[in-house]
DNA sequence: CACCAATGGATTGTCGACATTACACAAAGC
DNA sequence: GCTTTGTGTAATGTCGACAATCCATTGGTG
């Protein structure tokens, strides 16, 4: 973060690879970003005209931008009427869980099958105890993630993980729209490490219940602390 | 099939909700057809301007259409460069299969859990025994279908739903590409049967193992037979 | 002969304009 | 007064043209 960080200078004088990035990325992760940070609730209008001209690019990239996003299930349209952004019922949100539960026993088995050495996990508890005790909410949900993601990147299966991440940005945007939870940081990092144990007793069983129930317990939400605009 | 069926008669006398389906539908739909049924082989190239030629529309509505194929897993881009049929790996087969099967045992699990009446599975049962003694095989493959996917919506999870839905695009590719098996017609029929009565018996255990070796068995699969094009 | 630059073709990326649709509201007719 | 018909507006759907990019090939040059 400090200022001399020539990454994010506003002076590039540093030279390497260019990246050509398509209008219609850059629109889709701006918008993307948006409503996954609760900036863009649930059933906001999206019309193209307008961000066209606020992003000052024509249509077309902003069309594919909000098709991706509609792949992504973030966004829905109704023909010749509107886009919008997808309204969040109780019932998704529930059914997001459980297919993530699913999701992640899957990886569970996996990786038990397959024996993979559980180093990335082991790191990712660390991660989440040193922003435990930093008390940096920020840095735990990331970290979070990250083991997350790394325990399905164990599970070696494409299809899991690219699964699993088109439902990780539904569940970014529910965490978004979320509450604070005011629950202790250290009791969420405490929940990480009797898993990596379970999977490195190799016992299968404690895992998955340990999995299953960790993912349950995030799923317990309050359905009135998600607004849905008209 | 009369040839008074008004439905398909040239003189279209009967009054009803005429249906507007915009281009890029139909293209996407006409595309897809032509991947699932292997006339479009993984690894064709996708040329929009050629498209938009044969089917005498421009280039913006292709251009959706792929997208949407791009969404459903079957085509891949390449930017600046091309599109193409998403190529078919032994990988990718034994991926799509594993995930099916994980699907399907979440949908048992919750069928037993809600204690949904199996109606439409047991008249999916005769469909499948009908088509096996009529020696019709594109009937019993519909058939098997309709009794997965009535399987999936008794377990009444619109998100597994329409995940089970996107896999089985691929599988239905798979089975087109894939050399005609010369199994027995009555055997792929009789699989299905213990599976209801598994539920019917609210027997948990026995109806994942039955359906979980169901869907491993289609998985076995000769690589040699899935032909990739340059 | 080997190597590197430029150049040409093929393909996608982006743009601005026009066509089509759906909804809302006003106007006309019974 | 109520239904029906017309009209306007706002949005998406479609189009044709131009720009940017990548790749192969070709030509020059040491």
């Amino acid at each position: 973060m400090s200022v001399l960080n020539s990454a994010t200078s506003p002076m590039p004088d540093d030279i390497g690879p260019i990246e050509n990035v398509p209008l219609r990325v850059q629109v889709a992760d701006r918008l993307r970003a948006a409503i996954l940070s609760g900036r863009l609730r649930p059933g906001t209008g999206l019309v193209e005209t307008a961000l066209a001209e606020q992003m000052n690019v024509s249509r077309a990239p902003i069309r594919e931008a909000i098709q991706i996003l509609e792949n992504d299930g973030l966004v829905e349209t109704i023909a010749y009427k509107g886009k919008r952004v997808k309204p969040l019922t109780a019932r998704e949100v529930a059914e997001t869980y459980s297919l993530r539960e699913v999701f992640e026993v899957m990886a569970v088995h996996r990786v038990l099958a397959n024996g993979a050495p559980l180093d990335a996990l082991h790191e990712q508890c660390a991660a989440m105890n040193a922003a435990a005790d930093a008390n940096d909410f920020a840095a735990l949900t990331a970290a979070d993630e990250a083991f997350h993601h790394a325990l399905i990147r164990l599970a070696d299966h494409d299809l899991l993980r690219a699964s699993w991440k088109s439902l990780y940005l539904r569940i970014h945007q529910i965490m978004s729209l979320r509450h604070r939870d005011n629950a202790n940081l250290h009791d969420i990092a405490g929940n990480h490490p009797p898993i990596v144990q379970a999977l490195e007793d190799r016992d299968t069983d404690r895992a998955i219940k340990l999995i299953a129930d960790h993912t349950r317990a995030l799923a317990a939400f309050d359905p009135a602390t998600i607004v849905q605009d008209p």
